[in-house]
DNA sequence: AAGTGAATTGAAAGCGGTTTCAATTTTCAT
DNA sequence: ATGAAAATTGAAACCGCTTTCAATTCACTT
């Protein structure tokens, strides 16, 4: 149990002042390479290494960043999260920068954002799955702390936009994903979305509703679900669609995890997947899904969610360090990806 | 852009010392309830809210649990992880710590463990997924920080033991699980395990072969696999099983991802889960795959992860307020529940 | 040898709090 | 009113580091 040495300590031993073993450590010009290596020598053998505390109150910056996650009421975290946070993760310790993640019931949710602004214990945040007019935005804005959206807010009222954004671009994405379907000879597609207050899911309705409206596809609004992102979800979603009398020859969903509860659905009606019935879901790349070896199962629109949170990361960053800098904002684009789920419908015209 | 008030500031604006404003803000009693009030009505006004990195240094500790997560090759995040923290970050909240997490690439993991003592960021870790005579363990003993382990780690030298560790009684489980196929009636039974260079992996080998051969069933090697514990991985397995000229009658698996693998491919294979092949996995209670609604898919031995880290970090807790106290250790059990994948197999004696 | 500018080093202030210990004010019995 | 005890308050030290600014040492020129 050998308490940590202190800066004082170690200046003591080396017969120095603090100040010089402070600069040698630091690596500044003006300490001779000599007495440099003595220092560096000291705090090896004395195991000696500056207190994070300490550094942190003297330059007024805690070099953290905030990720605060609200706990759903089953106490679980969103499983596309973790990904994201590892990609954020890594830029962050690449930087120098820690990440502090805070998981919070709803209800304490703007709380802790204040407290943690407050208290100074994190220069910035990102926040996810904005809402139209998040009122954590509201919030950030008040508090004058930099923060970066992963995902867009659809403000009512004019508001500042004062804060960095990425994005992947929902609407483009699913209308590549609902012209080709509609290309390959579909016209009953049913559409399963996520849960219709998140601004993603609006968007990719959005992108549904005028891309089937434009081809002049029919949209039968008891072929619209919005739920849950869940395998269970996208069963029960799938028992509906295929226990009627007639069924969609295709279906756009928002997530592997729906696609694979519909997958199960379709084969407990002895349908085949890609044959009597297509499907393309949204994919956000989570690991150990898919490996890369192996055809992708899903015809789907890919998009790594680890990579958006790296680049987040990156756009936090440049704003605290460059706080006048101008905004910045990325949108980034999905692939459509092929897959096996997917062929040919009964409109298909070659 | 407000500046932060300090207490300095908030002090002179009441025209009292920093000394009493402190004791009013932390409700000391000698301080009157008046003056307790006018402090944090003026601290409310002033906005003031105490700095909590100027709070770590003079009281020494960093109330701060570290969580160092290695990224693998693919750079993704073990989805199983995000549960784990989940509860543990539910338990340090609570108790006013914060959780710092680390995304590092494996070769500079010891590294880091190191820099988070010494810098004193953390006041102690949790370690997860141990693989025998960890090193891990090894370097925060030397480090004398607290931590917690999830999971054991098997010690060839009798080196200290001076750990809490929490664990679910893999072993034990597997045994339930291995015996209740054979009480069904299944003899060709295939054992699909996770990675064995992890201790939980080893441990469930050990469930299985102890009880096929207690029960004089046959283990033939070629059934016998390891590997990641994907979708993928259990796809893959299954193929090669069901591609052979005799196949088994059950599998065990060691997670939900190989058992919708191995599903996929009973489907391809025209096999009816359940009926021509059983299986059961090992589930960690993911979160969002099976919604506590609808019958459990899979027969398995569940075990909640997100419970296991809130235990976990109360251990932990424990072991940096009290330094002294005795260890303590915590073997979680976990429980066989049927699902609609298993049934009767061609040696059922009713 | 003296003087100058450059290169090193160190004392002390400060970051924003908490806490010890002494000083001041109140309270209350005499 | 007076003094002692109790209740409040505050000055200053301290936590461990960085950095300003002044002091010292060194290298060279004249």
């Amino acid at each position: 149990m050998n308490k940590k040495t202190s800066l004082k300590e170690l200046a003591e031993y080396l017969g120095l002042s603090q100040t010089t073993v402070s600069r040698g450590l630091a690596d500044y010009p003006e300490v001779t390479e000599r007495t440099k290596t003595r220092i560096r020598e000291a705090a090896k053998t004395l195991n000696y290494a500056p207190s994070s505390t300490a550094q942190k109150l003297v330059h007024g910056k805690s070099l953290t960043i905030g990720h605060v996650i609200r706990l759903s009421d089953h106490m679980t975290i969103n499983p596309f999260y973790a990904d994201f946070i590892a990609g954020a993760g890594e830029t962050y310790s690449r930087a120098g920068y820690d990440m502090l993640i805070s998981m919070v019931a709803p209800e304490k949710e703007m709380q802790t954002y204040r407290d943690l602004a407050n208290s100074q214990k994190v220069d910035g945040f990102i926040l996810s799955e904005p809402v139209p007019d998040d009122p954590r935005i509201a919030l950030l804005l008040e508090l004058a702390i930099p923060f970066a959206l992963h995902g867009r807010s659809h403000a009512t009222s004019k508001a500042e936009h004062n804060y960095n954004w990425l994005d992947v671009n929902n609407k483009g994405g699913f209308e590549i994903a609902t012209a080709y379907l509609l290309e390959q000879g579909h016209r009953d597609i049913a559409f399963v979305n996520g849960l219709e207050i998140f601004d993603f899911a609006l968007r990719r309705k959005e992108a549904f509703m005028q891309t089937m409206q434009k081809h002049k596809a029919p949209i039968r609004s008891d072929w619209l679900f919005s739920g849950d992102m869940s395998e269970h979800a996208g069963f029960e979603v799938a028992q509906t669609l295929l226990s009627a009398k007639d069924t969609p020859t295709a279906i756009l969903c928002s997530s592997v995890f729906q696609a694979m509860g519909i997958q199960r659905a379709l084969h407990l009606h002895d349908k085949i997947l890609g044959k009597d019935v297509s499907i393309i879901c949204w994919d956000d790349c989570l690991s150990g899904f898919h490996e890369s070896t192996g055809l992708p199962q899903f015809t789907s629109m890919q998009s790594s969610i680890f990579e958006a949170g790296a680049k987040i990361a990156h756009l936090l960053l440049d704003k605290i360090e460059n706080p006048n800098e101008a905004l910045s904002t990325h949108l980034l684009e999905a692939q459509l990806v092929i897959g096996q789920s997917t062929g040919k419908g009964p409109f298909y015209t070659g």
